[in-house]
DNA sequence: TAATATATTGAAAATGGTTATCATTATTGA
DNA sequence: TCAATAATGATAACCATTTTCAATATATTA
């Protein structure tokens, strides 16, 4: 049931949701589930590939749907390095994607690994932290 | 001085090192600063530009010279999900970085952002690993 | 040079996200 | 029905990182 609950959370909710996020989205409906047993239960779907756990530099980790169990299109991310804005970008994504793919199967054969998913991000200052610098 | 001894740790070392890891190399040199001063230098250097702050995804931050401060290539990271290995790789490289920076132009002026680095990752299970799945 | 303001430093304490413990409650299987 | 096993959540522990703050170094000025 936490497993249901968790996997409508993060396939009806936007995008970069935290474990806590995660934890007050769910106790709405299910008061009964507890953080434990969100961390528990993400844990276990990063295990099984349903879920990626992001790690964006603000110290907290953030949950998304893999993609074959997204509505969401696949994006990369664009993050605030001041206010850790997080924004979704997909330019280029086709050109990204079979390049990632072609890189995947290269490393995979070369150091034998078994592939699961990438990461694809970059930082910077946003048009307002650009502006507030130096304070 | 801490700056100095910080940097030479960097430059020397290999790849990856975390906050504690600089530390216990500078104090061999230089006994006299302390851990604080460490995160105080390094997250001093991250807003210089000079150093960029990894998160694999282990509990711990990592650090690296930017490039136009190391004598170290370009390379991006595969790492193993379950023993945290960390792999160095270029495959593609000179693709994957154009394409980056074709990206970062189309980023940078469609959210009007000051973009300063990127991180590319694969995600995955090295040799080891894949064959202790389930213990 | 002396005297004062300012900045840098590190030890120790606080913070906060995550994990481990453990008693309790479901679930399963015979 | 009953025992064995697994799932759960409240609480405590963990641990990388930050904050606090008194002490020391550095710069500034008279």
């Amino acid at each position: 049931m936490p497993r249901k609950a968790i996997l409508d959370v993060l396939s009806n909710s936007d995008d970069h949701l935290s474990a806590e996020d995660i934890y007050m989205n769910v106790h709405g409906m299910y008061p009964a589930i507890g953080l434990t047993t969100v961390y528990r239960t993400l844990d276990l779907l990063v295990q099984m590939g349903v879920v990626f756990k992001f790690d964006f530099g603000d110290g907290r980790a953030r949950y998304e749907l893999m993609d074959h169990f997204s509505k969401k299109a696949h994006h990369h991310h664009l993050i605030c390095s001041r206010c850790k804005t997080i924004i979704d970008y997909d330019d280029f994504l086709d050109e990204e994607l079979s390049l990632i793919h072609k890189t995947e199967e290269a490393l995979s054969k070369r150091h034998d690994f078994e592939i699961v998913g990438h990461t694809m991000q970059f930082y910077g200052l946003c048009d307002k932290c650009k502006n507030e610098k130096g304070q």
